[in-house]
DNA sequence: GCGCAGTATTCGGTGTCACTATGTACCTGG
DNA sequence: CCAGGTACATAGTGACACCGAATACTGCGC
């Protein structure tokens, strides 16, 4: 992963979780899969677990243990009101950098 | 400044700096101001310096002392070949996270 | 002439975050 | 038994934006 890729998943990162938890529940290992596949390949495992539980300690999700049959017990996490409410924080705040940025990009004003 | 916005600016705003010096020379006070007119208008005076100095360390940006007749001389940024390699990549980095952050954004109008 | 506001830069300390590296634990197949 | 996939945890590191304060140069009103 570049460094840019590194300092650009700050905020990001959370916001993208956030928002795959507000289509389903999920769990750790699963969301990190789940990342891979999306060609964020170099995610590492363990800042997945630390994000989770970061928004499970500011209280955004709601966790419940479930039984695997391949292996040790999952985490399964999903979205509650304040993690709603932070997600759609989320979007406000995308929306507006986003929009600020593109204004920037060089192929933005067309022929 | 929210949080979010904070954690979020972590390697934008460097970009989005690149971005403006390969539009035109400045120097660092005019562009804490151009930021804040542009809604960031909390962004603090210090950050802006010290990403100054960081990109300038990195050899992204040539520098040039000018005399101002309101105050002490300006250091006027320019970017060299290097930034503008640099900016490149934020680019396609930005690209890539937009692109898939955007997939997820709800387009529908329910909660 | 003196303080004050606007201009312009610097710097030490803080908190947050992703990454690295490693460890633990559970299960199945060879 | 043990190798490999599944699943989670965490101590330490580095990078970055922020805060607060300091420094310095100028022109203006009093």
């Amino acid at each position: 992963m570049g460094k840019q890729m590194t300092e650009m998943l700050k905020g990001t990162l959370e916001g993208l979780v956030l928002a795959v938890l507000s289509v389903q529940s999920a769990y750790g290992y699963e969301i990190t899969a789940w990342l891979r596949e999306q060609g964020f390949a170099d995610i590492a495992e363990g800042t997945v677990y630390a994000l989770l539980v970061r928004i499970e300690q500011r209280g955004l999700v709601d966790v419940q243990r479930v039984p695997s049959e391949k292996g040790p017990p999952r985490k399964v996490y999903s979205l509650n009101a304040s993690g709603r409410a932070s997600l759609d924080e989320f979007w406000v705040t995308w929306d507006f950098l986003s929009d600020r940025i593109s204004h920037l990009k060089p192929q933005g004003h067309h022929r």
